[in-house]
DNA sequence: CGTGAGTCTGCAATCGGTTTCACCGGTGTG
DNA sequence: CACACCGGTGAAACCGATTGCAGACTCACG
């Protein structure tokens, strides 16, 4: 039913072929000709046939990008940008969710694979080998992860921390409590560390209180412990978490930022909504979708691997100064 | 790279037509045979090219999502839906976001038209002209809003209201204000409809405040106008808007249930961590998603055009009653 | 005027599958 | 015994584009 390219060739008077070329190498025909060519495309509303190019090219014009949960306004957001960014290339972008699993996670991108010419792998919770032998036969630029040799945008985490730290000691908080995300997470890996760093380097104390789920209910079950420990400020591996927390210090009764501060990482729509309003560090988050897009871009129009193999982007957050902290209570 | 049908078939010593014929009508072809060319699909791990098949079958396997924007968790939430579902039948989703703007929706729908088997239009913003063109030269369903001829999902917004409206008269308010969202929303009008039937019902009295962005800055908008209308309950667009009304109301000291009551649409995640959690009429959004997959799949599988037309499913909200609703006040 | 270079265009092969059609051997029927 | 039929298979055409190669034409130069 849509038009060809040879109807468009009949409707110029020309070959196939020099549809074909005045498409896509407007400067090998005469102009008189292309303008014909012109013409008939816009009149017929000719547009190529994207997997009768792909068969030949090899190339799908799409990517495909993989998240663990789209309703986790973090990924949604990533997802925007790098859904935003595509359309600039007209590139179509193929999303999948993993539901944080890391072996249907394996299998969804190999099935995905054969469809697209690269893959963005946001935070994915997949083994180190399993990543590596997945970016062998398959163009990947990772989001918020490292692995040997992969191309990737990651966040400074370390930055970041150190400017939750700043804030809260100035603030007068000398012991801080720290609620990790999942222990296989990469990301609460380099959070503590640059926690850690930081909190050493302004001779504060610092309280670690465990793995928690990275959610709500993640949050609540880690506030009474955080408390416990005494501190008189709460780091939290997210936004999420931090939020859960604020809920369950209610609860108690315990006052925020009176009685302890809290902090949360990624700054998503919640926060500012949540009571009180979060402090937190804000990351980048569509612009790391963006960036994903130009770096895949980049990794398949350049044939030589050398290149962009490890070439990584690196991310700096905000401190975003809310409601949530305040001066350490006098002891 | 990857095995080729070529490949298969001289591995199985079958011609690539016997091996086309294994895979996609196995009852055609001898047992024996089946299982020689099973076994060298098994050894050389084919695949077959999507494209490749595309082009002469014409269906591409691959399905659309347009939204208005992902980082709503509402749409959000759909999409997960959606793409659970399309990964069971092993297609493929394409996700795009139009950020709201009608003109620029009708040009990605255009443009995605093209390179998929159908398309699921979730809360287009786009006219009635506009969509009704759409669908005749695209396989289409909409969700969360009905065209003429055009197959959906909708939600049954008069029984939300009802369920809203019963429990609200059951707790003694009598005038109730309404915060409707942006005035060409197809759920918007339905709603206030169904809202002023309920009340009528009950013999209580509407008070309309207007349109707001349905947003959480809308909401804050909205609050003073509510308040004003002298109503003991509030029902809003959706649990953004609810949320930031709630947050305005804190901030001019009216307590909330005591002073007044407010209900939302579509509990989304961020209404139960609201302060306090906030009642509301959960709307099945994920399955939403799931059976406009259903529904776009079983279109594509009826040739005759007569059946589905007019196909549209209704799902049913369910109120969710927490602690932003009680008592009315005494007078 | 012949020749070579250069520009532009068309022919035909090709990508990786699907599908039509013909064919083959074997069986059942008139 | 001739014929139709049937299950199973292969050869070849085809889907809609791209591209290597060769031909046609123009032009300049010797």
């Amino acid at each position: 039913m849509p038009a060809t390219i040879r109807d468009v060739a009949r409707l110029a008077g020309v070959s196939p072929s020099t549809v074909s070329r005045a498409l896509s190498m407007p400067e090998m025909v005469n102009a008189a000709t292309r303008a014909r060519v012109a013409a008939a495309v816009e009149q017929l509303g000719y547009q190529p046939n994207r997997a009768a190019r792909g068969l030949i090219t090899g190339r799908t014009g799409n990517i495909g990008l993989v998240v663990p949960d789209l309703a986790n306004p973090f990924f949604a957001s990533v997802a925007k940008g790098v859904q935003a960014r595509a359309r600039r290339y007209d590139v179509a972008v193929f999303v999948a969710d993993t539901d944080e699993d890391a072996a249907a996670e394996v299998g969804l991108v190999r099935a995905l694979a054969k469809q697209v010419d690269g893959l963005i792998l946001c935070s994915p919770r997949a083994s180190d080998a399993d990543l590596s032998a997945i970016a062998q036969d398959t163009n990947v630029v990772l989001v918020n992860r490292t692995a040997e040799g992969v191309p990737g945008i990651i966040y400074d985490n370390e930055g970041g921390m150190r400017q939750a730290v700043a804030h809260l000691v100035a603030l007068g908080h000398r012991k801080i409590a720290w609620v990790g995300g999942p222990v296989t997470s990469w990301s609460t890996q380099h959070r503590t560390l640059g926690l850690s760093n930081a909190l050493y380097d302004h001779g504060a104390e610092l309280a670690r209180v465990g793995s928690f789920a990275p959610t709500y209910e993640g949050g609540m079950a880690a506030a009474d412990q955080a408390v416990a420990t005494g501190a008189t400020a709460v780091v939290t591996y997210n936004d999420l978490v931090a939020i859960g927390l604020l809920a369950r210090l209610h609860a108690r009764g315990i006052s925020v930022p009176g009685d302890v501060s809290v902090v949360g990482i990624d700054d998503i729509a919640m926060s500012r909504m949540a009571r009180p309003a979060l402090t937190t560090v804000r990351l980048p988050k569509q612009e790391a979708g963006r960036i994903a897009v130009e770096l895949l871009l980049a990794v398949l129009d350049d044939p030589d691997p050398g290149t962009a193999i490890g070439t990584r982007g690196t991310l700096h957050g905000e401190l975003i100064v809310r409601d949530s902290t305040g001066p350490a209570p006098q002891p």
